[in-house]
DNA sequence: GTGCACTCTAATGTATACACAAGAACACTC
DNA sequence: GAGTGTTCTTGTGTATACATTAGAGTGCAC
C-alpha cells in the first residue's frame, strides 16, 4: 500500500513537469519521431526500432521507448502482428471511420464554439479569414494557417475532452499524406467554407455552425478518397 | 537516418506484442494503478511516485513508468504545478465539460450502432437488458451489466476511434467516485431508459436511439451533480 | 525580523547491462 | 529433397546505477 508513506502530501514537489519536460531527451524524440512521420519521412508500414531510432539521435533506449510509447497510444504507431513496430497504416475502413469521427467532433466544436467562445474569441476567427485570402500564392503558410484556424475554433469550444479527441483524430490524419491544403484548389474553396463557418460562429449560430463544419470536413473527405482510392470512380 | 538499416522490412518480428504484453510487468502495474483509481482506493489529488509504486510491487522503477505514463495520456493521472504527479482531480468545470463530451459521443455510438451494428448484436443488446431485470438485488452486478451493456453499443458503431473516445471519457468517469448504479434507484430507472434505448437500436432508428443515449446520459449527469454539488439545490 | 543565497534532499530523467522471447537459418535426419 | 529440431540473432522487457533538477530548509547578513 502506497499510502504507508506518511509525508505524502507536504513532501517536496519536483519537477513541475511541464518545464522540465519541454527540455527533455524523450520530448525531443518525440518531437522528431513525430516530425519524420508528419513529413511523411517515414512512411505508413515502415518498422520502427527503439535501438536504431536511439543509434539516430545519439540517445539511450529509455527516452526512446518512452516517445515510442506516446505516439503508440496517440495511433501513429501500431504494433503488427508479424512484423513487430510499425508506423501505423490504415486501410479502407479506417479512413472512413476516421472521417466519420471527425465530421461529428468538428461538428460538435463548431457547435459549441458558437455558444461558448468569447467575442474576442469569435472576431479572431473572422481576422483569420481574412487574413488566408491574403496567403494565395503560398502553399504551405495556407496549410499552415488551416491548422491554426481549426485550432482555434477547437480551442473555443472550451472542451478540454473534445480537443484532445480532436487533437488525437487530426493526428492521425497525417498518416493519409500531404494536407490537401497544399493543393490550390482545394485551398481555394476551403477559404470559402472556412469564411462560412467563422461567420456562422460569429453570428453566435450552432445550427449553422456544425452544418458548415460538417460540411467542410465532408468535402475534405471527398478529395481525399478521390487521391487515396482512385479506382473507385466516385 | 533510421532508414539506413537494410535488412528492416525482411528481418525478423520480435515479440507478438499483444501477447507479451498482456504477462508483462508494464502491463500488470497498469492494472494494478487503475484498479486502486476505478475503486477508489486511491483519491483524486493524492500522490502517486515511481519509487512507492514500485516498493509496493516489488518490481523496478521501468515497468512502473511505463503503466504511469499511460494513465497519464489517459487522463487519470496529471502533473500538479507544486505537488508533482496526483490521481487526476476534476473541478467543477470539468465535470460540466465530462458529460457534455460523453452525451455526445454516447448519442453518436447509440445513432452508428443503429446504422451499423449487425442483427446478431442488435439482438444481443435486447438480451442484455432482459438479463438486466433479472439482476434485481444484485447492485454489483448491475453496475458490471451496465458497463458491458454500453461497451456493445460502442463496439456496434463499428468505428474504432469512437470506441477509443469513449473508453478514454468513461474512464475519467471513475474519477467522480463509485458508479451511480450501485444506488438502487438509479438502477431502476436507468434499466428503462437502457430498454429504451436497445429498443430503439434494434428497430433501427438512429434518431431516437441518439436522443435516448442522450437523455440517458443527462439523467446520470443530473444524479451525478446532485450528489457532488449537493450546495447547488440544482 | 525579513530577505536572500546556499546547500541538501527527494524525485524523476537517463544510461547501461542483462534477461528473455521469437523468428530465421542452418544442419541433420529420414 | 523435404521436414524438423537446434542454435543463433535480434529486438524488446526489466533492473540498477548514476545524473539532474527543483523545492525546502537553514543560516547568514542586513
Amino acid at each position: 500500500m502506497p499510502k504507508t508513506s506518511t509525508a505524502l502530501r507536504t513532501r517536496t514537489a519536483k519537477t513541475e513537469s511541464e518545464a522540465l519536460r519541454h527540455g527533455s531527451r524523450s520530448e525531443h524524440v518525440y518531437r522528431k519521431l513525430r516530425h519524420a512521420i508528419e513529413a511523411g519521412e517515414w512512411a505508413p508500414g515502415q518498422r520502427v526500432m527503439e535501438v536504431e531510432v536511439a543509434a539516430w539521435l545519439n540517445l539511450s533506449r529509455t527516452p526512446v521507448r518512452d516517445a515510442i510509447r506516446r505516439l503508440e497510444r496517440e495511433g501513429l504507431l501500431q504494433h503488427e502482428p508479424h512484423n513487430g513496430l510499425i508506423v501505423a497504416r490504415l486501410d479502407r475502413q479506417a479512413v472512413m471511420e476516421l472521417y466519420v469521427m471527425r465530421e461529428a467532433l468538428e461538428g460538435m466544436a463548431a457547435r459549441l464554439c458558437a455558444r461558448h467562445a468569447s467575442d474576442i474569441e469569435a472576431q479572431s476567427l473572422l481576422d483569420m479569414v481574412e487574413r488566408e485570402r491574403n496567403l494565395d500564392g503560398d502553399a504551405e503558410g495556407v496549410a499552415r494557417h488551416n491548422r491554426r484556424f481549426h485550432e482555434a475554433i477547437h480551442r473555443g469550444a472550451h472542451n478540454r475532452y473534445l480537443e484532445k479527441s480532436l487533437a488525437a483524430v487530426n493526428d492521425s490524419m497525417w498518416l493519409l499524406g500531404k494536407p490537401l491544403m497544399l493543393l490550390p484548389e482545394r485551398a481555394q474553396t476551403a477559404v470559402r467554407e472556412h469564411a462560412e463557418l467563422a461567420a456562422a460562429i460569429a453570428c453566435r449560430d450552432p445550427d449553422a455552425a456544425e452544418s458548415a463544419a460538417r460540411a467542410h470536413v465532408r468535402a475534405a473527405q471527398r478529395e481525399r478518397l478521390r487521391r487515396l482510392f482512385p479506382e473507385n470512380g466516385d
